[in-house]
RNA sequence: GGGCCGAUAGCUCAGCCUGGGAGAGCGCCGGCUUCGCAAGCCGGAGGCCGCGGGUUCAAAUCCCGCUCGGUCCA
């Protein structure tokens, strides 16, 4: 085993006499052609320089600069990509697009799929939560920025090139290109490790700030079976070569374009169009440039973990400009709320217009946080417009360059004014919350809320601590709030890591041996029966050289049907091999065989599965193409479809979605499939292929409904849509927040839920003895009628209690100085209990035992000195049962309904 | 996927800890008052206490399961 130290001398740096140094301060070696620097660039070795004094001669936005970049390499030999969406459809590992490099992981580096080009430049917008906290206050962190990018996929054998070209490349188009001096650029050696895979890498330092990464994929961590000849070790990680190696580069589009307007932070030269009006709204005072400066200029050596940071910063940079740390604060803070809002609103635009639906789950949570967060700042701030209005402004300013940000604005703008609402909702019902808390707490005279009761308003209610404060300081009661508030939140959260545990029908060892079998269902879907021979037997699955037998899989179940008359019971794929089980094993491995499919069953998936991608297409047209599939199960008699959606399907919208979906049916549209390469799908038909998540494979099945929906789909489909039958759509589900259910059946299925209906208002109508366009009225009619019946009955038995009561009082006996009212009556629990109530009086007792139900009912005045409790018990003592009570008032049931008597004699005794 | 909170009158909620009489405020209806309105006073209607099971003589209340809503985290 060696522990990496790998020459990273290139050819640039030894012909151009570059000097390698250590630095003093963290001890990492870096490049030079300065033979006087001492430190490596990075802060906090080094501050920033470039602040008030752009270090890039001419000034560019943020278009400028990554045309300037996508052209260098273009020229260079590259092949210009589109930007990926931001949200991975193509794998279900991250949330979020973080790095231009996840967009061709995994296929591309694992040799599955192409890359679009090779080398590749792009600028891939990139989204990190990571950082979040650090978002508006040190001036260079934001939760989206694009990652300007140029890939080499080095496959065996067709090596295109590697680190000297790499460092070349960037110096050249720092220097010539942007015109940056090359004295002050500095390579900084800092191998990389993340996500499975390693290599060497440099940072890019130029006047205090990394402008870019370099890095040079070559391991893959070790699988347990490695070759320890071929083991590396990185940051205690073993790892072993990759078969491809990559050149993985990162520029950072904002701080060059930062860099060369030399402003107080990136965001005033990147967000400028949102930062500028949003200074307006929230009329914050004009502060002096040096304040700002300074503060970024130390805030760029900071991370903010949590308020304690900010604590320290806030009196570093106080100390400094030799104001206050309050007069800092109140100066700076509405910058950095507004800064924050740019960027947040940035990323969330981004991620709305690539589809991901608000939600309390995975990428949907991240959404509602940024919003959440945004709408918090805007509050602070004072600013009552609707987030939406920001959201606006980028749309506004960015719509050149991504223009499907104009095609989706409204429903972006929609649902940001949902969630807004959906906010204040919960707003309102957590300061509801809040001050009924404080009145209770006021009432036992404590006038601060407990710690505990702050982290149960945030993870319970959704209340920042803050807005406890806010809500708690106005009704008169003390809140503090800890400096590690989240981080003490974070510490009360458990985590539990669940193993998945994969079950395999068979070995797969077994099964290494066997061909692929041969997909008739593919070849003709409508294909009922066929030949085939057994090639192998295992346990009770028989795996045959092809089969029209659909394996489960993409949410259609198996076919059933006979093998030779024999029953098939389940039919599943194990690698591209496909099992049957058998209900009897009677076949030979080299038999011949005939197999029949249960056609009634298979026809209905197939009506099922293609009527689900025309309701798809429907749902994407009256709703918005925000509409992704986020799952599908077909059955036989119906299917179910789950889309994500940010509200309620209205029923009008059904009705329409339900009536365009029949309507495409009734066009007779042909259904078309073809196997594409991945890369060549991808770029013809775009993302919205993997409607049904992530597809493996290198050459996937493309299934396209003529001009109405193409999604890459695995199923067995009709060749046309006429075939599906009627559509009917049954109900809709919310399984989710941000994902609606659409319940629905086609073909026979649906005549069936259409005839069965229609046989229940029959059915109905014949119990009423109306005809069905009458019934809810009479339903309603009946219902009503019913309660009132109900009433009166009520009314009658408190009558039969009134009675109760004249019946007893003349009852009254005399003992001990004590008035005692026994009687065995009729009656439920509720009425011997009203009508003892009735009865008490200060120096009575009242023991009533109900004849019918065996209640007893034992009341006791405030003068007399037993407990009705005990009472009860002794008539439960003498008539078996249990009872119990108050002082006062008690019941309960006796079973032994003859002894009642005896058991009234036995109280009157012990009275 | 996991954790937490919640579901009681049309609305906002109390009662649940410690089992036994289902409540408040607002709203609604009627009456009084007023030229009329608002307000005030008096009276009234309005509840499968989310659903299902269990424990118990007895469950809004305790236990288990489910459904729905909210919320935090990955």
């Amino acid at each position: 085993m060696i522990v990496m130290s790998m020459d990273m001398t290139t050819r640039m740096f030894k012909e151009e006499g570059w000097v390698r140094k250590k630095c003093p301060k963290c001890g990492k070696y870096f490049w030079t052609l300065d033979p006087d620097r001492e430190t490596c660039g990075d802060p906090p070795c080094d501050e920033y320089a470039f602040i008030g004094k752009p270090g890039i001669p001419k000034k560019y936005t943020l278009e400028e600069m990554r045309e300037a970049f996508l052209g260098f390499f273009e020229r260079n030999g590259h092949g210009r990509v589109k930007r990926y969406p931001v949200l991975p459809r193509w794998r279900d590992d991250v949330l979020l697009v973080g790095a231009s490099i996840m967009d061709f992981q995994p296929w591309v580096i694992s040799g599955e799929a192409d890359p679009p080009a090779n080398p590749l430049t792009i600028s891939q917008p990139s989204i990190r939560f990571t950082d979040i906290d650090n978002v508006g206050i040190t001036g260079r962190h934001f939760t989206i920025f694009e990652m300007m990018a140029h890939h080499a996929f080095n496959y065996p054998k067709k090596p295109i090139y590697w680190m000297d070209e790499t460092v070349e490349y960037a110096y050249e188009f720092f220097t010539k290109d942007l015109r940056m001096k090359g004295e002050d650029i500095t390579f900084k050696e800092n191998p990389w490790a993340g996500g499975g895979n390693a290599g060497p890498a440099f940072e890019v330092l130029y006047r205090g700030l990394e402008v870019a990464t370099l890095v040079f994929m070559q391991y893959k961590l070790a699988p347990p079976n490695a070759d320890p000849s071929q083991i590396v070790e990185i940051k205690g990680d073993k790892y072993v070569p990759m078969e491809t190696r990559v050149v993985d580069t990162g520029y950072g589009l904002e701080r060059l374009v930062w860099m060369s307007q030399g402003t107080p932070t990136a965001y005033d030269a990147v967000l400028g169009y949102v930062v500028e009006p949003l200074k307006r709204m929230a009329g914050v005072d004009r502060i002096d440039e040096r304040i700002l400066m300074e503060n970024s200029r130390l805030a760029g050596m900071f991370d903010i973990e949590d308020m304690g940071d900010l604590k320290v910063l806030r009196r570093e940079v106080a100390n400094k400009v030799g104001i206050s740390v309050e007069e800092l604060e109140k100066a700076v803070r509405p910058y950095e709320l507004i800064y924050a809002i740019a960027d947040h609103t940035k990323a969330l635009t981004f991620m709305l217009a690539d589809g991901v639906i608000p939600s309390n789950v995975k990428a949907g949570y991240l959404a509602r946080l940024l919003i959440r967060k945004s709408i918090r700042n805007m509050r602070e701030l004072g600013i009552n417009a609707p987030l939406s209005e920001i959201v606006a402004m980028h749309i506004k300013a960015l719509h050149k360059t991504y223009p499907e940000f104009r095609e989706m604005e409204d429903v972006i703008l929609d649902i940001v004014d949902v969630e807004e609402k959906r906010y204040q909702e919960t707003l309102r019902r957590g300061s509801n919350l809040v001050k009924r808390e404080v009145a209770k707490l006021k009432k036992s005279g404590k006038d601060e809320i407990p710690l505990e009761n702050l982290i149960l308003y945030y993870e319970s209610h959704g209340l920042t601590p803050e807005i406890v404060k806010e809500v708690a300081e106005k009704e008169g009661i003390r809140v503090h709030i800890p400096d590690n508030f989240y981080t003490l939140v974070a510490k009360e959260a458990e985590r539990t890591v669940k193993e998945e545990e994969k079950k395999s029908i068979v070995d797969f060892e077994l099964l290494q041996d066997l061909p692929d079998t041969r997909t008739l269902y593919y070849e003709d879907p409508m294909m009922k029966e066929f030949d085939a021979k057994v090639l192998k037997i295992l346990g009770e699955w028989v795996v045959l050289d092809q089969t029209a037998f659909y394996p489960e899989g993409g949410g259609q179940p198996c076919d059933l049907g006979t093998l030779d008359g024999i029953k098939i019971l389940d039919v599943q794929k194990v690698g591209k091999v496909i099992l049957h089980k058998v209900e009897r094993m009677e076949f030979r491995e080299g038999q011949r065989v005939h197999g029949k499919i249960d056609w009634e069953r298979r026809i209905q998936h197939m009506r099922h599965h293609t009527g689900t991608h025309v309701l798809m297409g429907a749902l994407v047209r009256v709703l918005g193409s925000h509409v992704w599939q986020s799952g599908s199960q077909l059955h036989t008699d119906w299917a179910r479809l789950d889309i994500a959606h940010y509200k309620r399907i209205g029923e009008e919208e059904l009705r329409e979605i339900e009536r365009l979906a029949n309507r495409v049916v009734m066009e007779n549209r042909e259904v078309r499939w073809e196997w594409l390469p991945r890369t060549e799908a991808e770029q013809r038909y775009g993302f919205r292929l993997y409607q049904g998540g992530v597809v493996p494979g290198k050459v996937i099945r493309v299934l396209n409904i003529k001009d109405w929906d193409v999604q890459a789909c695995g199923g067995t489909h009709l060749p046309n849509t006429g075939l599906i039958g009627p559509i009917k759509i049954l109900r809709t589900e919310r399984i989710q927040d941000g994902v609606e259910r659409i319940i629905f059946a086609a073909g026979e299925a649906a005549i069936k839920w259409m005839q069965e209906s229609e046989s229940i208002i029959k059915r109905t109508s014949g119990v009423f003895r109306v005809p069905p366009e009458k019934l809810p009225d009479t339903a309603q009619k009946f219902f009503d009628e019913w309660k009132n019946a109900r009433k009166v009955v009520e009314k009658l038995k408190r009558e039969l209690a009134k009675l109760l009561v004249y019946e007893l009082e003349s009852k009254v006996e005399k003992i001990k100085g004590i008035e005692f009212i026994g009687g065995i009556v009729e009656g439920d629990i509720e009425h011997l209990r009203e009508a003892a109530l009735k009865l008490k009086k200060p120096n009575r007792v009242i023991a009533i035992i109900s004849e019918d139900s065996g209640a007893v009912v034992v009341a006791v005045g405030d003068n007399v000195d037993h407990k009705a409790g005990d009472l009860v018990r002794i008539i439960t003592s003498v008539a078996g049962g249990g009872g119990g009570g108050k002082k006062d008032l008690a019941q309960g049931k006796i079973k032994n309904i003859l002894k009642a008597k005896e058991a009234l004699e036995e109280v009157k005794k012990k009275l």
